[in-house]
RNA sequence: GGGGAGAUACCAGAGUGGCCAAAUGGGACAGACUGUAAAUCUGUUGUUUCGACUUCGAAGGUUCGAAUCCUUCUCUCCCCA
């Protein structure tokens, strides 16, 4: 190992650490080009990942880039996260076996801004010379004409080059636009003025990026005889091969507004065993060794869940805060636990407020409830947990509906007055692990 | 431009006059078991006041009766030019 004498501040006392060695036993590194390792290990380079503005939130998906972009700067190197203002516009066909509809662009800048505020905290902006940093391509498109662009950069990239990529290749069938079969044109001259302006010799991404970074190495190739280097990371994939980052409610987000801490928690803590293993590496900043004594921990007593547990804890505390950790696990103490119907009912409305913070709530006139509500109507009607009256009813046949911790036995059932909370609340379970809280006012 | 095939529930895909609210598989949801895991097993998967009601690309028509037959339209795919 070579010292460093770029690195961070905050890492001074640490031994420049392999980056590549880093992500390798992570399970991070899909794809590397020759020559990048060695590089990485000579001196501090600047590599960049892009990000691409089709929500106004990262999902938990983009943690992996993000988790690349922390790492790489622990390595002691010069992460750059690039917003897609630019190729937001475009469009990415890798990976998409149908033409996207565009957004349009008073949307991707609100994304772009969101992504861009959410990126600030997880690196550091100020660390000397290794500090992160934003940058926006569209500030290099916006006065980029077509005729420059063909003439200066589509000139040094052939159609052939570009038809042999997966990605176009897999939509030469369906039909694909010329507006996506340029992006990677797009995406390889960030590249490329990336390493001419600001000297970033390195690109990483996920795998399905893999031929859009080759076009940028390509054509800093050609057009100026450079070289630039690529790395990428394999698709994260659940255990039994779904998709990973979506729940039955959909995409798991950062922004807090649309998946509560609690939501988020309980999204990490529900992995099963063999992906806890996998995301524990990937997704925390815990050492080879602390990660395997937490293995040998949860290998001799798998109902404690210490890994997930573990990995619930860290990603939550760093994505949202400590009080949101200790607020989720609280209110998962209170649902999961040993909780029953009587612990409800002693908790102060303080701290069933702060329990339920995350959870899906509702609201109905107190009036209504004087005269007592039918169970069907109550979860359809009254509030939308279920979408139509045969599915409630069936379920709660099915035994799947508590009101406060205690199982609905009969579609009969009233609910009344004296299932209030504190004189307030009602708890609604679907299944095991949906919880609805009803407010009475 | 010529010829052919097709459009069925979340998806794939059967059904070609009544036995069709529509096989089967996947997915999803729930129950049991468990550890808020995995695997397994079971149930549910158009709406419903449980009498019915609205569905098989769209609109008409034939018929006692249509996903199924006829007409027109829309869209998709394949082959040839």
């Amino acid at each position: 190992m070579i010292y460093n004498p770029y690195i961070c501040t905050s890492n001074k006392n640490n031994m420049i650490k392999n980056f590549v060695e880093e992500l390798k036993w992570r399970g991070m590194v899909q794809d590397i080009m020759p020559g990048t390792e060695e590089l990485l290990n000579k001196q501090m380079v600047a590599g960049y990942i892009g990000f691409d503005p089709t929500a106004d939130s990262l999902g938990i998906g983009n943690m992996v880039p993000v988790m690349m972009l922390l790492h790489f700067q622990k390595a002691g190197h010069k992460p750059i996260a690039l917003v897609g203002g630019a190729t937001g516009m475009v469009g990415d066909p890798s990976g998409k076996s149908a033409e996207r509809n565009l957004l349009d662009e008073a949307t991707l800048n609100y994304n772009v801004a969101c992504q861009k505020k959410q990126l600030e905290k997880f690196l550091d902006f100020n660390c000397g010379a290794n500090s992160a940093e934003i940058v926006n391509n569209y500030d290099w498109f916006k006065e980029f004409t077509l005729l420059e662009f063909i003439r200066d950069i589509g000139k040094h990239i052939s159609v052939n080059y570009m038809m042999a990529k997966d990605s176009v290749k897999n939509r030469l069938e369906k039909g694909m636009s010329f507006t996506e079969f340029s992006y990677q044109l797009i995406q390889g001259y960030d590249f490329y003025y990336l390493w001419k302006n600001k000297n970033i010799q390195l690109q990483m991404g996920g795998s399905d990026q893999w031929g859009n970074i080759l076009t940028g190495t390509e054509l800093i190739r050609r057009k100026s005889g450079g070289e630039a280097f690529a790395l990428t990371t394999p698709l994260i994939k659940k255990a039994d091969g779904t998709k990973f980052g979506k729940t039955e409610t959909g995409n798991i987000w950062l922004d807090k507004t649309k998946t509560s801490p609690y939501k988020f928690y309980q999204f990490w803590l529900n992995a099963s065993d063999e992906d806890a293993k996998t995301y524990i590496r990937i997704f925390t900043l815990f050492t080879k060794e602390e990660i395997e004594k937490l293995e040998a921990e949860h290998n001799t007593a798998p109902h404690l869940r210490v890994l997930q547990k573990a990995l619930a804890k860290d990603i939550t505390i760093r994505v949202h805060s400590e009080e949101d950790y200790n607020a989720a696990t609280e209110a998962s103490e209170i649902l999961f636990g040993k909780g029953t119907a009587e612990s409800l009912q002693k908790l102060s409305e303080e701290d069933f407020l702060s329990v339920f913070e995350g959870v899906e709530q509702f609201e109905i006139p107190k009036s209504e409830l004087e005269t007592g509500i039918d169970i069907i109507n109550f979860i359809t009607e009254k509030t939308n947990i279920f979408p139509s009256k045969g599915e409630a009813r069936k379920m709660i046949q099915g035994g799947g509906v508590s009101i406060n911790k205690t199982k609905v036995e009969s579609v009969d059932m009233k609910v009344t007055m004296e299932h209030l909370i504190n004189n307030k609340y009602i708890l609604v379970q679907k299944g095991k692990k949906n919880y609805y809280l009803i407010k009475v006012s």
